[in-house]
DNA sequence: GTTGATGCAAATCCTTTGCAGGGCA
DNA sequence: TGCCCTGCAAAGGATTTGCATCAAC
C-alpha cells in the first residue's frame, strides 16, 4: 500500500481515500461530507473510520481541525504558512487569506509577551460579501 | 423583579442569577459550569433554563458566545471593545487583550475587500504562558 | 504472527425541544 | 389574565468507544 506522507500510520486503503478527500476539499469539508464523499468509493466505511483516520492524520500533523461553524469540525491539509479564514454569512463562501497574525500580535500585545503561541492559532472571521451585501438591499 | 439591563426580557430570578454568575466567571464560563454554580443558589433551576435563557441573552446582545475550545462554548457579558483570547495549552488560563483586528485586515487583506465584517470576528489562539514553558523543560 | 485498523452498534457529550404547570407584567 | 418562562424528560446531532474480526507490516 502506498505510505501516506512520511508518517508511521499503517497505509490502508480507507485512509487514503480519506485523505485523498480531505485533499481534494480544499479545507472546508466536515467528518459527514468526508465519509459521504469516502463512501462512494469504499460503500462499506464506516463513520468512525472516518473519525478516527481524522483523529490520527490530526495527530501525526498531516492535517488540521478547524472550527468555522460552532457545531462542527472541518479539515484541511496542513499548509505551512499561516493562513486564515473569512467566511460570508450569507452565501457561505470561504474566502482563505494569508496574515501573520502570530508576529502581529507578538508585537503589539504586551500580555503576550513570553508566550510561545503554537502554529496552529486560527482566525475565524464571518462577514458579508460585496455580492450578498448586494442582494441584502 | 430587577430588570434585566435594558432588555425587554421578563425578569426572573432565574435569569438573574444566571446573568450575574456570566458577569462574575469574567467571560469563561461554559454552560455546565455556570449550572452548576447557579444550582448553588437555586437548586432546582435545569440546565435547560440555563441554556434559554443564555440565548435569549445572546440574542439581545446582553452577551457573546465564544469558542475558546473544540467542543463547547463559552459565554460572556458583552464588551463594547475588540479583544480576543490567548489560551495556555498547559495551564487552561485564558488571556484577554485588545487588538483591532477587523482593522488590520481591511488594511492588508486584499481579499478581505467590501466584506462587511461582523463586530463577533474572533480570534483564539493557543500556546504556552512562561510558566508552563518553564515546568515543561 | 503481531499489532494496529476496521465495521457495527451502543454509548457519551453537549444542546435542543415538547409539554404541562407556574410566575411576571 | 395572558403570555412568557420554567422544570422535567425525552429527542437530537456530533463524536467516541467496546468488541470481535481483519489486514498491513
Amino acid at each position: 500500500m502506498t505510505p501516506l506522507g512520511r508518517t508511521e500510520l499503517k497505509a490502508t486503503s480507507q485512509r487514503s481515500v480519506i485523505l485523498d478527500i480531505v485533499r481534494a476539499g480544499k479545507g472546508h469539508l466536515d467528518a459527514d461530507e468526508i465519509y459521504q464523499r469516502a463512501r462512494e468509493r469504499l460503500p462499506r466505511l464506516s463513520l468512525s473510520t472516518v473519525y478516527r483516520a481524522l483523529a490520527k492524520f490530526k495527530e501525526t500533523g498531516l492535517i488540521e481541525e478547524r472550527h468555522l461553524d460552532e457545531n462542527h469540525h472541518h479539515y484541511e491539509i496542513s499548509h505551512h504558512d499561516e493562513h486564515h479564514h473569512l467566511i460570508c454569512t450569507g452565501c457561505g463562501k470561504v474566502v482563505e487569506f494569508k496574515l501573520p497574525i502570530t508576529e502581529i500580535i507578538i508585537e503589539k500585545v504586551p500580555q503576550a509577551a513570553g508566550f510561545k503561541i503554537n502554529h496552529s492559532g486560527e482566525l475565524s472571521l464571518s462577514g458579508m460579501c460585496p455580492d450578498c451585501q448586494k442582494k441584502a438591499t
